[in-house]
RNA sequence: GGGCAGGUGGUGGAAUUGGUAUACACGCUAGUCUUAGGAACUAGUGCUUCGGCUUGAGGGUUCGAGUCCCUCCCUGCCCACCA
C-alpha cells in the first residue's frame, strides 16, 4: 500500500467535523417525519470528561445518523445543565464567580466532545444559567405558584450544614447530604414547597401507559419512591379531653389486636397535653435525645426501639371503648401519615418488638387462611353456603426412620396427614389418638404436644358436595413402635398410609393444613408476628371475615361513627424547592407588607440574578442574596409601597425539568416553546442517561410536564417515550473511574491515539450498552484493527463485478440486523455483524462499488468520519449522511444447501448436507444411511426419527 | 429485610416460537514477511485420562434445555422502622 493511502484519522476526522458544522448537514428539520434523540445534559464539572461520560452520547449519536440517513428529521442537541452546588462548590473552591467557572468548564467540554464527532445542533445549545433560559423557568415557577402548587411553609426540613442550605428529600442518601456526604440535620426553616403530592397518583398511573418503554427496575424505583399506601386514619379519643389522636394504618382488620398507640417525638399531643403528662420531665428528656438524632441514627435498622409511657394520658379504642395507653417512640416517624401509629404486636414486626420490651399485651386478632382456587374440583365457591368445622390435623413422627406418617385418598389425588373433627367436650389429644388408631390402626403413639396457633383452610368438599370453611388446631405425636390394629375393609378402600421422609416432606402434601401440621412441628413456624392477611378472630361482630372483607366493612363503621375515614398516604413528599445559596434561578416573588406574597410581573422576568461580592452560604437560613439590599429592595408590584424580593434561588434540579422543550424552539421569545413545534416535535423518542437519576430528575421532570400539560403548554402527559440506562464504563482495575483512584482514561488521549472512529466503536462494541464494563485499550485497539481492514477494502473495489451468493447472503443479513440492533441499543451485535461481513469481502479478489457502498452506510453511525471520507473517495459529492439507508430484501438470500445437524439420543453424532427445504422422507434417509452416523445405529432399533426442517435431525434408539 | 438485574472459555461477551453452546473481539501459541511496529498475514486456541465432559449447584419436563418449571447458592444495583 503506498504511502498516500494509509488510514490516517488525525487526518480525516477534524475535516469532516468542520464540514458537518459547515454544511449544516445535520439540520434536516423540513423532513416530514420527526425523530427526538435526548442525552441527559451534564454539569460542567471541572474535571473535564472521562471515557464512560461519552458512552451515552456516542449511542445517541449513532441512533440519530442512522434516522438521519433513513430520512428522519432528527433533532439531537445538548446543552449544560450549570445551575447549583457542585458548580457553585467548585467555583469557591477556586476563587472564581461561578459563571466564570461555568464558561470554562464548559469550553472544555465542548472541546472535548467535539474530537468524538457529534451531530449535536449547536446552534440549539441550552445553558439553564443563561437569563433568557432561566426566564422560562421563572416563569414555569410563578405558574405553579398561581395554581397554588407552591406554597411557602416553616416546617423542619433536611438541612446540611455543610452546604449550609436545606434540601428535598430526594437529595438524600441513606440519611445523609447526597452531595459532601454530611449528616443531615431536621432545622425549622421558611421555605417554598412544591406540592408534588398532588401529582402522585398520575406520576404513579402514567407509568404503565404502554408506550412508555422504560427499564422495569426505573418503574419499580419510581413507585417505591412514590410509595402509595391505602389505609384509613382512626380516631382515638384522648380521655377526659376534647382531644384526638389520629392514626394512619393500611391493616385497620388487626384493630383488636390494639393495645397501645404510639406518637411520634414531634407530635402536638405532648404540648397541648402537657400538664396531664405526670412524668413530663421524663418525656420531655426523651424527645431532646429524639431530635439531637439524625434520620439516620433513628432509623438505624439494628437499633432497638425505645419510647416513653405518657403516664396519665389514656385513649379509646374505637371498636371497643377499652382504654389503651399511649407511647412516644422515635421509631414513628412525625412525617408520614399523621404521625401516630396504633400498635398491633401480634400482626406486626415492630409493635412486636416494642410490646416484648415493654411487656404490651399480644392479641392474635388475625389466623392464616388457605382458600382453594383455581381450575379444579374442590376449588372453593364464594356463591355457595359454607359450612364451619373445628378440625385437628395431626403430625405423626417417626424419629427411627426421620419420617412422617401421611394418608393418600384412593378417589381423587389428595395427599395429607390424618385429620378429624373435633367432637363437642373433647380434648385434642383425645381426638387425635381417636383418629390416628381409626385412620392407621397405630396403637403405641407418644404425644408431644398442641399448637396454640390455628389456621384456616376454605375449600369445596368433594366428599360432602360442600364448601367448607376448616378451623384448624394441630396435633403433635412420635410413633413408639409399629404395633398396629387391622384397619376396616372401608378405611383401607378409601385411603393408604405412606411414611414419608422429612427431607421430601415439603412438597409431598396437596393439602394446606397438612403442610402446616408439619411445619409446625418442625417448628418452622418462627416469625413472631403473623404480618399476612387472614382471617379475622377476636374481633367482635367482624371475626369471621377475611381480612379484605374486613377493612372494607370497618372503615364503611368508622365513617358512620365518625370516628375515621378511608385515605391514602405516600412516601413521596412535597418537594422542598428553595436553597439558601447564590448559584441558581431566583424565585421571582417579592414579600410585601401589605399585599403578602406578590409575583414578580411576566414582563419584567427575568430576575436577574445579581452580581455579589461575598457569594459564599452562610448559616443564618437565608441566601447571600439577601445581603444585597439594592437588590432585596423593590417596589410592590401591587401597591407600590417597600417590599423585598425572595432571596431563596431554586434547587439545581429546576432548569432540567423542562429543558427537553426549549431545544424544540430555543430562541422564541414569547413563550418557552412554541405550540405548533411542540406538536411536532414532542415527545422525546429516546431518553439516555444514567440510572441514577431514576428519582430525581425524572421524577421532577414528569410532574413539571404533566403541570405544563394541564396548562396548555404541551401536547403529551409524559414527556420521554422510551428511556434506556447506560452501564458505566470502569476503569480497567474494575473500580470506578475517579481522580481519587488515579484510574481515569481521557478521551482526548484515546481519540488522540486510535481515533475518533476507532474510539466510538469499541465504547459500542465494549458489551451490552446497559451494562457496566471495564475499560481495556487492547479492545480498542481491536475495533481500530477492524478499520484499518475496512480501508484495505477499498483497493478492491471494482465497478462491475459479479457479487457472489455469498457476499449477498452476508450483506443481506448484515442490513437486516444493524438497523435491528441499533434500534434496540444492541450496538455489541451490530458491529459483530459487520465484522462477518468485512471477514467475509476480505477473503474475495474483487468486492463490487454497491456492496462496498452499502457496507459505508451500514457502518456510518459507528464511524462517521473514516467512511465519510471513503464515500467521497468513492466519488460521491454530498454527504453521506444525506444518502438513503439500504433496504432488506429476503427475496436476494439464496441459500441452495443447508447443514443439518443429526442427533442421536440428544447427542450430535454427524450432519447430512441437504438443498433447502429437502422434504422430511428423503432428510430421514439420508440421515439413516450417514457413514458416520451408522455405527451408532447398529444393532439397536430406531424408535423414532424427528426431523426439523433445515435445523436438525433427532434420532432415538433403544 | 424488600425490590430489580444478573451468573456462559484465560478476558469482554454471542446464542428467543426449546433445535449443532462458546459468534464477534481481546489475549495467548506457532509460523511467514519486514523500512523492527501496539504493524500485516497464515494456522491454532472451552476442558479432557480421548471414553467423554461442559452455560453458578441440584432436580424436573422433552427426541432435544444456556433458554421452560421447581429448590438452593452467589454477585451487582436500588430502597429500607413509611405503620
Amino acid at each position: 500500500m503506498n504511502e498516500k493511502n494509509l488510514y490516517q484519522p488525525d487526518m480525516i476526522e477534524p475535516k469532516w467535523q468542520a464540514y458537518w458544522e459547515e454544511h449544516g448537514t445535520f439540520r434536516q428539520y423540513d423532513r416530514e417525519e420527526k425523530y427526538y434523540v435526548l442525552d441527559m445534559f451534564p454539569y460542567p464539572s471541572g474535571a473535564g470528561l472521562h471515557v464512560g461520560h461519552p458512552k451515552g452520547y456516542i449511542a445517541t449519536d449513532v441512533l440519530a445518523r442512522m434516522k438521519q440517513i433513513q430520512g428522519k428529521a432528527v433533532l439531537h442537541p445538548m446543552g449544560w445543565d450549570a445551575f447549583g452546588l457542585p458548580a457553585e462548590q467548585y467555583a469557591i473552591k477556586n476563587k472564581i464567580h461561578p459563571r466564570i467557572a461555568v464558561e470554562e468548564n464548559i469550553g472544555t467540554f465542548k472541546s472535548q466532545l467535539a474530537k468524538i464527532g457529534f451531530t449535536y445542533d449547536w446552534e440549539r445549545e441550552i445553558n439553564t444559567t443563561d437569563p433568557k433560559y432561566y426566564k422560562w423557568t421563572q416563569w414555569i415557577f410563578l405558574q405553579l405558584w398561581k395554581a397554588g402548587l407552591a406554597y411557602e411553609s416553616h416546617e423542619p426540613i433536611n438541612w446540611c450544614s455543610s452546604c449550609k442550605t436545606g434540601l428535598a428529600n430526594e437529595d438524600l442518601e441513606q440519611g445523609k447530604c447526597e452531595r459532601c456526604g454530611s449528616e443531615v440535620e431536621k432545622r425549622p426553616l421558611r421555605q417554598w414547597v412544591l406540592a408534588m403530592t398532588k401529582y402522585a397518583d398520575r406520576l404513579l398511573y402514567d407509568l404503565d401507559t404502554p408506550l412508555l418503554e422504560w427499564s422495569p427496575s426505573i418503574k419499580e424505583q419510581q413507585r417505591n419512591w412514590i410509595g402509595r399506601s391505602e389505609g384509613a386514619e382512626v380516631v382515638f379519643s384522648v380521655v377526659d379531653t376534647e382531644e384526638q389522636v389520629r392514626v394512619f394504618t393500611t391493616r385497620v382488620d388487626t384493630i383488636f389486636g390494639c393495645s397501645y398507640v404510639v406518637i411520634a417525638p414531634e407530635h402536638p399531643l405532648i404540648q397541648k397535653q402537657a400538664e396531664k403528662i405526670q412524668n413530663l420531665s421524663l418525656v420531655e428528656k426523651y424527645r431532646e435525645q429524639a431530635k439531637n438524632k439524625t434520620e439516620l441514627e433513628r432509623t438505624e435498622l439494628s437499633k432497638e426501639k425505645t419510647g416513653v409511657l405518657l403516664e396519665g394520658i389514656q385513649v379509646v379504642h374505637p371498636f371497643t371503648n377499652t382504654h389503651l395507653p399511649v407511647y412516644v417512640a422515635d421509631y414513628v416517624l412525625a412525617t408520614y401519615g399523621t404521625g401516630a401509629v396504633m400498635g398491633v404486636p401480634a400482626h406486626d414486626e415492630r409493635d412486636y418488638e416494642f410490646a416484648e420490651k415493654y411487656n404490651l399485651p399480644i392479641t392474635t386478632v388475625i389466623e392464616e387462611c388457605v382458600v382453594t382456587e383455581g381450575d379444579r374440583d374442590d376449588a372453593y365457591q364464594p356463591a355457595e353456603e359454607t359450612v364451619t368445622r373445628e378440625n385437628v390435623a395431626i403430625a405423626l413422627y417417626n424419629p427411627k426412620t426421620e419420617s412422617f406418617l401421611t394418608i393418600s385418598w384412593k378417589a381423587f389425588v389428595m395427599k395429607g396427614v390424618v385429620t378429624g373433627g373435633l367432637e363437642e367436650g373433647e380434648t385434642l389429644e383425645d381426638c387425635a389418638r381417636r383418629e390416628i388408631l381409626e385412620e392407621t390402626g397405630y396403637k403405641n403413639v407418644r404425644f408431644v404436644g398442641t399448637s396454640d396457633i390455628k389456621k384456616h383452610t376454605k375449600f369445596f368438599h368433594r366428599g360432602k358436595k360442600v364448601n367448607r370453611h376448616a378451623i384448624w388446631n394441630f396435633a403433635f405425636f412420635e410413633l413408639v413402635d409399629e404395633a398396629r390394629e387391622e384397619m376396616s375393609i372401608e378405611d383401607q378402600s378409601q385411603h393408604e398410609v405412606v411414611w414419608v421422609e422429612k427431607k421430601k416432606i415439603k412438597d409431598y402434601f396437596t393439602v394446606a393444613e397438612a403442610r402446616f401440621a408439619v411445619e409446625l412441628f418442625l417448628a418452622h413456624e418462627t416469625k413472631k408476628a403473623l404480618t399476612g392477611d387472614g382471617i379475622l378472630v377476636n374481633s367482635g361482630e367482624f371475626s369471621e371475615l377475611s381480612s379484605v372483607e374486613a377493612r372494607e366493612k370497618m372503615i364503611v363503621w368508622l365513617e358512620q361513627e365518625g370516628l375515621g375515614q378511608k385515605k391514602v398516604n405516600y412516601k413521596m413528599r412535597d418537594w422542598t424547592f428553595s436553597r439558601q445559596r447564590y448559584w441558581g434561578e431566583p424565585i421571582p416573588l417579592i414579600h410585601c407588607a401589605d399585599c403578602g406574597v406578590v409575583a414578580v410581573p411576566e414582563n419584567e422576568l427575568p430576575v436577574m440574578l445579581p452580581e455579589v461580592e461575598s457569594y459564599e452560604p452562610n448559616d443564618s437560613g437565608e441566601s447571600p442574596l439577601a445581603n444585597i439590599l439594592e437588590w432585596v429592595n423593590v417596589s410592590c408590584p401591587e401597591c407600590g409601597k417597600e417590599a423585598k424580593r425572595e432571596t431563596n434561588t431554586m434547587p439545581q434540579w429546576a432548569g432540567s425539568c423542562w429543558y427537553y422543550l426549549r431545544y424544540i424552539d430555543p430562541t422564541n421569545s414569547t413563550a418557552l416553546v412554541g405550540k405548533e413545534v411542540e406538536k411536532k416535535m414532542m415527545p422525546v423518542d429516546v431518553y439516555v442517561g444514567g440510572t441514577e437519576h431514576a428519582t430525581r430528575h425524572l421524577l421532577y421532570a414528569r410532574f413539571w410536564h404533566k403541570f405544563l400539560y394541564d396548562q396548555g403548554v404541551v401536547s403529551t402527559i409524559e414527556p420521554f417515550m422510551k428511556l434506556v440506562n447506560q452501564g458505566l464504563i470502569l476503569a480497567s482495575d474494575g473500580r470506578k473511574m475517579s481522580k481519587r483512584w488515579g484510574n481515569v482514561i481521557n478521551p482526548d488521549e484515546m481519540v488522540g491515539e486510535f481515533g475518533a472512529d476507532a474510539f466510538r466503536l469499541y465504547e459500542m462494541f465494549m458489551g451490552p450498552f446497559t451494562q457496566s464494563i471495564a475499560w481495556n485499550t487492547d479492545g480498542l485497539m481491536g475495533t481500530r484493527r477492524f478499520l484499518e481492514k475496512v480501508w484495505r477494502l477499498q483497493e478492491k473495489v471494482v465497478n462491475n463485478t459479479d457479487t457472489s451468493q455469498q457476499v449477498v447472503n452476508s450483506l443481506q443479513m448484515t442490513i437486516k440486523k444493524v438497523a435491528l440492533d441499533i434500534e434496540e441499543f444492541k450496538f455489541n451485535t451490530a458491529i459483530s455483524t459487520l465484522m462477518i461481513l468485512v471477514n467475509t469481502l476480505e477473503k474475495e479478489t474483487e468486492v463490487s462499488r454497491e456492496t462496498f457502498e452499502t457496507l459505508l452506510v451500514l457502518l456510518a453511525p459507528f464511524a462517521p468520519h473514516m467512511t465519510e471520507e471513503l464515500w467521497q473517495k468513492m466519488g460521491h459529492k454530498e454527504s453521506l449522511f444525506l444518502a438513503t439507508w439500504p433496504e432488506f430484501h429476503p427475496e436476494k438470500i439464496i441459500e441452495g444447501e443447508v447443514t443439518l445437524a443429526v442427533q442421536i439420543n440428544g447427542r450430535v453424532r454427524g450432519e447430512v448436507v441437504v438443498a433447502k427445504d429437502t422434504d422430511e422422507a428423503t432428510v430421514r434417509e439420508m440421515a439413516l444411511k450417514n457413514e458416520k452416523v451408522k455405527p451408532y445405529l447398529e444393532g439397536k432399533e430406531v424408535k423414532k426419527v424427528i426431523v426439523v426442517a433445515n435445523k436438525i435431525v433427532s434420532i432415538v434408539v433403544a
